[in-house]
DNA sequence: CTTCCGCATAGAAGCTACCT
DNA sequence: AGGTAGCTTCTATGCGGAAG
């Protein structure tokens, strides 16, 4: 997706948000009972959550953040800087500008949450330095950009739903998935993916937010003293123990009260 | 044909015991 | 104390079979 795509599904977003939002408060949607207004929110949230992967892809691919348009590592397909390519179908990577930097990725989210250390590093510092090889350019492989050893499941998950899904299906989208299957890291990143699915099913099946979801697994990590790999190399037994030791973490509070 | 997953394995890292 | 060999553990990767 080029970034006139990206901008045009974010106005989308914003509209319907607004739209929901307008037919609530003029009471043109008939909140026939909990579970219509609970979709309702859910919709607006999802929306919203979206919105701000979005922004943050917008904000990476201008390069926004460092507010030098110079190291705009965008092109268009007819050599102009990505900012002026407005009616432009693709746009590259400028691998010279790219070159200067060892990553790609964002750090606002990743910067907080390490939980088990006082480590403060971006997942720029994270990620390893081939992001140029996502281009056919450079050969018959390439590397999924993910972090390498992420240290927490909560580094894990935001990066997996606020990077990598976003990387992994614009790479499909550019060059096809056959061409996407010659990752050499792709059985980590199913591993990972399989993890985050996991985490996403916990938190629907108990109806529990994914910040809860993700301290489960978490815990049990902790517990065992083992690492986030661990975790996605084990996951069938990993998952036993995190539902088994959820419903007894409930059936003890239900005695409690 | 594509995707997913289990299994085996290589390589890196950490730990311990032993030697100088 | 410093160096090193040997062992264990952890992680990433590739292969191949199963399922869709």
């Amino acid at each position: 997706m080029n970034i006139n795509q990206t901008i045009d599904v974010f106005e989308e977003r914003i509209d319907f948000c607004s739209e929901i939002l307008r037919k609530l408060k003029e009471n043109e949607i008939p909140i026939d009972g909990e579970n219509r207004l609970k979709d309702t929110l859910n919709s607006i949230q999802q929306q919203n959550s979206s919105i701000l992967i979005e922004l943050n892809l917008m904000k990476r691919k201008l390069k926004i953040d460092d507010l030098e348009l110079d190291s705009n590592v965008f092109y268009s397909i007819n050599n102009d800087p990505i900012l002026n390519t407005k009616g432009k179908d693709f746009v590259c990577l400028d691998e010279v500008k790219l070159s200067r930097y060892e990553t790609l990725g964002h750090t606002d989210v990743l910067n907080t949450i390490d939980t088990d250390s006082n480590r403060i590093e971006t997942r720029d510092k994270l990620v390893k330095k081939q992001k140029v090889n996502c281009t056919k350019a450079f050969g018959d492989t390439f590397e999924i950009p993910m972090i390498e050893n992420p240290k927490t499941v909560h580094e894990l998950y935001y990066d997996f739903q606020n990077c990598v899904k976003e990387t992994v299906r614009e790479l499909k989208e550019k060059y096809g998935k056959s061409y996407f299957r010659k990752a050499t890291n792709i059985r980590s990143y199913q591993r990972r993916r399989a993890l985050v699915s996991e985490i996403q099913k916990l938190s629907e099946e108990y109806d529990i937010d994914i910040e809860e979801a993700l301290q489960c697994f978490e815990e049990l990590r902790k517990e065992n003293y083992k690492t986030v790999p661990w975790l996605y190399s084990n996951l069938l037994t990993v998952v036993h123990d995190v539902r088994e030791s959820y419903v007894l973490e409930k059936n003890c509070n239900w005695n409690d009260i």
